[in-house]
DNA sequence: CTGTATCCGAAATGATACTG
DNA sequence: CAGTATCATTTCGGATACAG
C-alpha cells in the first residue's frame, strides 16, 4: 500500500466520528478529537481557527513583540474591539504574554509564549500558501461561477 | 544574528502593514499580503481560516473521499446548511471536487483536488497540535481566570 | 440521500463615546 | 496609548419544511 493509497483509504483511524464522552472505563484518559463536537479540543480548535487569532500569532511570530497600536496597524482592518478580544483569548490560553509598562501614556507590549510560538510555526506556512495560491483559487472561482451561471 | 533573534526582530519584512492597492507602477504585479485588508489573499485567508472549512479538508485528507452524510457524521455538530455552504465554497475555489452518482437515492462524493490536498497537508499538524496541547491551554485558562477573579 | 428555501433568534462585529 | 462600555447592525447558524 502506497502513501497515497493510505491517504485515500476509506477507513478512518482514531475516534473520528464517534461520540466524545462515551469513552473507556474509569481512570482511562480519553483521546482528544477535534472532530468530536463535545471534545474540549474542538472548542480550542474553533478558537484558534479564527481569522484574527491566526493573523495575530503570525504577526507576532514574523515581526516580534509589538504594542497594541503596532498590531492594529500591521493587521489592517482589525478593530480595537476585535483585537483586544482576540488578544485576551490568546493570553488566557497561555499563547501570548501581555506586558504593561506603567508610563504615560501607557505602553503595552505583546509577545509570544513558547506555546504560541509553537503554534505560530505551523501557521506561517498557511499564510504563505494562501498568498501563493490565491491566484489559482480566484481563477477556479471564475471558472466555477461561469460554469454555473445558467450554463 | 541567530534564528531566534531574527524571529524576534522588530523590523517587519514584506508589505506587512502597508496599504494594499497603493502598489508599484503599471504592469507591475503587486505581492499578495494576508495582512492587508484590501488584498484578495486576505479574503481567501478569511475563508480558509474557518472552523468548518478546515475540518472538512482535514477529514477528506485523513479519511479519503466521503459522501455528504459521511462527512456530516465524521464532523459532529455541523449542520446540513453549514456543511453544504462550506463544501460549495471549497468546491468553488478549486480545493474540493463534487461528484454526483445519478442513482436513487442519489449519492454524492467529495474528494480533494491537488490544491486542497496541498492545503490539507498544512492543516493536519494544526489539528494534531490542538489535540496535544488542549490540556496545557485549559490549564493556562484556569490559572488566568483565577488570577483575574478579584485577585 | 442530498440538497434548497425560508424564517428567526443568537452571536459577532462596527461605530461611537468615554476612561485611566 | 490602550483600552472599556454601550448601542446599532449585520451576519451566522439552527430549525423546519419542502424538492429532485
Amino acid at each position: 500500500m502506497t502513501t497515497e493509497e493510505v491517504a485515500q483509504a476509506q477507513v478512518c483511524v482514531g475516534r473520528h466520528g464517534q461520540e466524545w464522552g462515551s469513552g473507556q472505563g474509569k481512570g482511562e484518559e480519553q483521546e482528544l478529537d477535534v472532530f468530536a463536537q463535545l471534545c474540549p479540543s474542538r472548542a480550542m480548535f474553533a478558537e484558534l481557527a479564527d481569522k484574527w487569532s491566526m493573523l495575530i500569532l503570525m504577526s507576532l511570530a514574523g515581526c516580534g513583540p509589538q504594542r497594541f497600536s503596532e498590531l492594529q496597524r500591521g493587521i489592517s482592518g482589525v478593530s480595537r474591539k476585535m483585537l483586544t478580544q482576540s488578544l485576551r483569548t490568546l493570553e488566557r490560553s497561555g499563547l501570548v504574554r501581555r506586558t504593561v509598562f506603567p508610563e504615560t501614556p501607557p505602553r503595552v507590549v505583546y509577545d509570544l509564549l513558547p506555546l504560541g510560538r509553537e503554534l505560530a510555526v505551523l501557521l506561517a506556512p498557511l499564510g504563505r500558501w494562501t498568498e501563493q495560491h490565491t491566484g489559482q483559487m480566484l481563477a477556479a472561482r471564475e471558472e466555477f461561477d461561469q460554469a454555473h451561471a445558467e450554463g
